[in-house]
DNA sequence: ATAATTGCAAATGCTTTGCTTGTGA
DNA sequence: TCACAAGCAAAGCATTTGCAATTAT
């Protein structure tokens, strides 16, 4: 069983087998797919799955804080599965290549810019875009 | 003449009554308006100013550097008039309402981080969603 | 003069939804 | 059993675009 299907279990979340098998492929994904992608990726082991499902399901797992939506630039939001520990985002503007990040550092001075403003921090964004340096 | 109208002589962006408008009226403005607010505000003085070319003329300012976008929360884009000095957003997540800031700190160690992965940062994006404390 | 710009409406691309049929607990 | 989920096609929403008419330089 992946462990998105677990987290389903644990949340109450309705399994069916369209669900599971998104539940499976996301849970092996290395990368950062988007709905299309994860369509075709289902639909290459059953076809009839259709993309409508597919839709519905990342926005019921997102709901359900199983996975995690991302806006980058390129107009199609993007899915990873929500991370033990939270992590940040760079993006190779010439490839597309997404390097996941962390910094303590920058995590705290977020929170305090956020105090000093007068608010709780409870969400935030942080991508970087970058090109290779060539070595 | 507005500051935007001004970037886009230098910049020798040709000049119709359209785009003088819209330039006014971003030059002017003190929040994010979306391009439904902006063509409102244009509407208001110019009723003949399509929504094209509301679209048409903010992309043409962002590409030129003279306004830039910012994908937020919420499906529509929105704009501001390219600052002087760079800065980032806190977002109200409960009223929607907008805080600019600055934190030096923060941009060195996004170009640390950047370096240190083997990239070179040609952009990066950060916003803070908050809530308010009260006092 | 003439190449660029506008307005309009139609087209696009991603995402959501209504409805009927199918199904997990 | 039966409330919920899936499939399909149609609708929605922000944004872009083709084209004929208009305009800035």
């Amino acid at each position: 069983m992946s462990s998105i299907e677990e987290k389903c279990k644990i949340k109450g979340v309705r399994l069916t087998d369209q669900r599971k098998l998104i539940a499976k492929i996301m849970s092996e994904a290395k990368d950062h797919p988007d709905v299309d992608e994860l369509h075709r990726r289902v639909s290459a082991i059953d076809k009839k799955v259709s993309i409508a499902t597919v839709y519905r399901t990342v926005k019921l797992f997102e709901e359900a804080s199983i996975i995690d939506k991302h806006d980058f630039k390129g107009g199609k939001a993007r899915y990873e599965k929500s991370p033990d520990e939270h992590h940040d985002h760079l993006i190779d503007v010439n490839s597309g290549e997404i390097i996941e990040f962390t910094n303590e550092e920058i995590e705290k001075l977020q929170k305090q810019v956020a105090r000093k403003l007068g608010y709780k921090l409870v969400d935030h964004k942080l991508e970087l875009y970058g090109t290779k340096i060539k070595d």
